[in-house]
DNA sequence: CGCAGCTTTGACCAAACTCAACCACGGTGG
DNA sequence: CCACCGTGGTTGAGTTTGGTCAAAGCTGCG
């Protein structure tokens, strides 16, 4: 089932801002206690725009923030020394930023906008302090990394074991899907914000070949993108062939 | 700086048994209160041991367990519905198994025994208990999980990004690495039991050019295998190599 | 001995990569 | 108004890396 929420463009600001926070009414995620919703608000610093292609985080710095994407698109990556680049995950609204970072001294990845971003900051020094306030909001923590990381599983999968054609199907069907259930989708289109190269650098493959195989099943009318809209026109055989089934997803935190 | 510690096999048994946890002393671990010491231990359900080569967590069903591996190495994996397999890392002593089914309705992914395995259970419902009551032993946790993605975003470059010699090296250095960390090297040596189709399914190459790869870099004299134990000989050319260098790694915490 | 599991090798094949154009489209500035 | 440019998409030709198939060693064991 899916439900169609207002796009949003800026987190509110003034006093007790994440009271008015639309991102929160969304049914995608777990409602918190006004307690929970206090001590969010004290660990929130601020808000912070990023335009289409620029850095949220660069590569080789620790971030001093930590940050939930309130609106907009961005994806996590890594460059090795001669260039190539693997994309490791992309962000939607409701995504938790920069846990990694936490615990380990910078070298862990890079993210970038791909659309305007927005975002809700927070103290990175002041984590501990959340968990030890509201063991709640750490355990709401823990799920966030661990739904990452499941994602990562995925995609492990993806670019260790599947070929080129099965990796496309499973990437339309799998960020469709994400956008569907934050109600981003509009009569069966959701936006596509992403140049071909995304694409294949978030696949393991090169962008010829990625062009190609897009094209292919473009052609099998398996889906469809139209000025940076997408539609998934055989969710059935993209599913079938990616090997690839979502599951059925409970609400999630959102810090 | 390399610490020898004495091979470990069963995990203490009787009252209070984590007071006389061999794999707590390893300086490689996080020291903790004897509180917080108390409270793991009514977690801690008992143990189990697995044979070389048995499931420790079945891939189609959820498991009712949390684990930590006390000794041994296992190691956490995908199928494919035609078989098609991807190993998504490797499992030492310290290493938190099953969180993610914590959130999600099974699905995740198999865990298999490569030698025996002893763990010590926890229950898996009290999970969310032990954040209430221990705030601290909660950020420990996601710290845990916060690294294994860490581990997984690595995999996932190499898959996506690396040449079959590159990926190669990674993969020594990496497992050399985390070994020595925990004090099981010997005289420069570490316990090898993985055969070329676990590496081939870790790296997503087929067995035959793992071998082949495995084969050249082997004549190139960059390290060794004897006996199921593995040194490395140069290892500033396998790091080189597969563009990959460990980070120094601060004290990890133990459940 | 004979079998099972793992490694090694060679021959051949194909998926994916690289290179090199070319095209479409939306600015922008003369 | 239109030539020019930059970005991103498309296509073909030729190459390479890695996959597949098949067979042969090697080791340990009942």
């Amino acid at each position: 089932m899916t439900l169609d929420y207002p796009a949003l463009s800026h987190p509110p600001t003034g006093p007790n801002p994440c009271d008015r926070c639309l991102l929160r009414c969304n049914p995608a995620f777990l409602p918190v206690t006004t307690e929970e919703l206090r001590l969010i608000e004290s660990f929130r610093t601020g808000t912070r725009s990023v335009e289409a292609g620029r850095p949220v985080i660069e590569e080789d710095r620790a971030s001093p923030q930590l940050y939930t994407v309130y609106s907009g698109w961005a994806f996590r990556y890594k460059t090795l020394s001669d260039g190539r680049r693997q994309i490791l995950g992309f962000l939607l609204p409701g995504d938790f930023i920069g846990l990694q970072d936490e615990f380990a001294d910078s070298h862990t990845h890079g993210v970038e906008a791909v659309t305007g971003v927005t975002l809700c900051c927070f103290a990175r020094e002041r984590l501990w302090e959340l968990f030890h306030a509201q063991p709640k909001l750490g355990y709401h923590i823990t799920w966030l990394a661990a739904r990452e990381e499941k994602m990562v599983d995925d995609s492990l999968v993806t670019a260790g074991r599947r070929n080129a054609a099965e990796r496309v199907a499973m990437l339309l069907m799998h960020l469709y899907r994400r956008a569907e259930r934050l109600g981003m989708a509009r009569e069966g289109w959701v936006q596509f914000p992403f140049n071909q190269q995304h694409i294949a650098d978030a696949l393991g493959l090169s962008l010829v070949h990625t062009n190609k195989t897009l094209r292919r099943l473009q052609q099998l009318r398996l889906y469809k993108i139209d000025a940076g809209w997408l539609r998934i026109l055989e969710p059935h055989a993209l599913e079938t062939l990616g090997d690839y089934f979502e599951r059925p997803l409970q609400a999630t935190p959102l810090i």
